[in-house]
DNA sequence: CGGTTAGTTGAAGAGGCTCAAAGCAAGTGG
DNA sequence: CCACTTGCTTTGAGCCTCTTCAACTAACCG
């Protein structure tokens, strides 16, 4: 389990590796007293690095914890009956993932690492007793459940209303508002997930998904290095989008 | 709000409504004590029924409660920026709805009744309230939350990867599923929802949802006539689906 | 290096959409 | 009781978007 809490727990000076972390301000400890992430931080464990291509958890293991990112991209995914993948989603730093694992006690989904990935291990038995004893942070587990489900519900209309061009436009400026809620350009970053895992999130052919991205790039809506993505321009791109979808749903948490 | 409780609340012979109901196994009281039901129903307010077509909620409404279909059926959908509905989900008895508002004080969706319909309203802050003291009840919201967070990746899965004849049967077979989990025929039931909103919810035309449900019925998957449903091949239609989706889903339940 | 994987590009084809029209059921008013 | 409206469903025909198949390039790695 490699955890190194070597400092004192509940000194009132030395505080909590959750106080020092950078994301705690978009993760779970939001609008708890100091004393309340104190407890919290003690459940937590601190896991070691996976490599990329490593799993967290594997469908049909059974279902222990919730795991935070702290650095690094994971994706979800469930093999279908035919034996292809599925992707459900993509995990940035700050994102919690492993929630659908609490009804049925295993995992439905696997998670796998895109590239060198850390993050947090939150038994939940002991997340579940602890937010019998803070109200606050109880409150807090169900608004980003809450939110998982309105999400996952933009993500259907998404998938089943748009095109090619508003998916990919959609799925692009999503990823730049998850990077500027944490402090990084919205404008300028680093997709670690492959086209062919676009497309696979997107329900779009690779190639559909290379060829909008030229496209898009052709016409001056983005600059494109390979990985590399530059939104250019943003107005057209939320035009695209439909305006109201992505962007007002980053705006009000 | 037109509650009719006539009997002392804590009595032991007499039962609380909760108790009563024929859902009760299905909805939220699942694995609580006696005396827990009955501080659960003392929240629980019952509506007059809504006649179809009128609102439970609207998009946008400030997020109070949580509601469980007693009888009939809704509809939740939202308005994308083209002015167009989106279905977001179908809910019938013993399913609850309105988890995704919880997050955002308002609710994102509207739910509109399908048919003459009548709900259970639980109002939040009570019911946070007593999963403070309840701990198998939180644990049972978390479980409820969770499953709905499963059920909508399956959902994606389904909108991203299948072709209009998958789609058309995994809806069938799901709502086949729902309708057998409450003691009804799983081979033959009534849609609630025209074909426009089957399609609505499925990302596809009209058009396509009738002929595709024509074409199941002349190779004698179903027997139609009109909102009448008679699945008559379970193999194939779920030979169709995949095998391993909803009816997995729903067996673990 | 050769081998492998990821990405791009082109051409052909299919599945589902749009448009249009007609059938059908339920309700309304004369 | 019938004519008319209204809304839902079905069916046909043509078109368009996206997929599939294939070839080619670039990058990466033992």
């Amino acid at each position: 389990m490699a955890i190194t809490h070597t400092q004192p727990r509940f000194s009132s000076k030395l505080t909590s590796q959750c106080q020092n972390c950078s994301l705690s301000a978009l993760c779970l400890p939001i609008a708890l007293a100091d004393e309340d992430i104190n407890r919290l931080d003690q459940i937590i464990e601190r896991k070691k690095p996976l490599k990329k291509g490593e799993f967290l958890f594997r469908q049909g293991d059974s279902f222990d914890s919730l795991y935070a990112v702290r650095s690094g991209t994971l994706k979800t995914y469930n093999i279908t009956s035919l034996g292809e993948e599925q992707i459900t989603g993509f995990y940035c730093p700050s994102e919690l993932l492993g929630l659908s694992g609490i009804d049925s006690s295993t995992y439905p989904v696997s998670a796998k690492a895109l590239e060198t990935t850390t993050v947090c291990e939150i038994p939940f038995s002991h997340l579940e007793e602890l937010s019998t004893q803070i109200p606050s942070l109880k409150h807090q587990i169900f608004k980003i459940m809450s939110r998982k489900i309105s999400d996952d519900q933009q993500m259907m209309v998404l998938l089943g209303k748009k095109n090619a061009d508003e998916k990919v436009a959609s799925f692009l400026l999503n990823l730049s508002n998850r990077f500027k809620r944490r402090g990084y350009s919205a404008s300028s970053f680093r997709l670690s997930m492959s086209r062919g895992e676009i497309g696979n999130y997107l329900g779009l052919a690779v190639e559909t998904v290379s060829r909008v991205i030229t496209r898009f790039q052709k016409n001056e809506l983005i600059h494109v290095d390979g990985k590399e993505i530059e939104i250019v321009n943003f107005e057209e791109m939320q035009k695209l989008v439909g305006v109201a979808n992505d962007c007002d749903k980053i705006a009000h948490f």
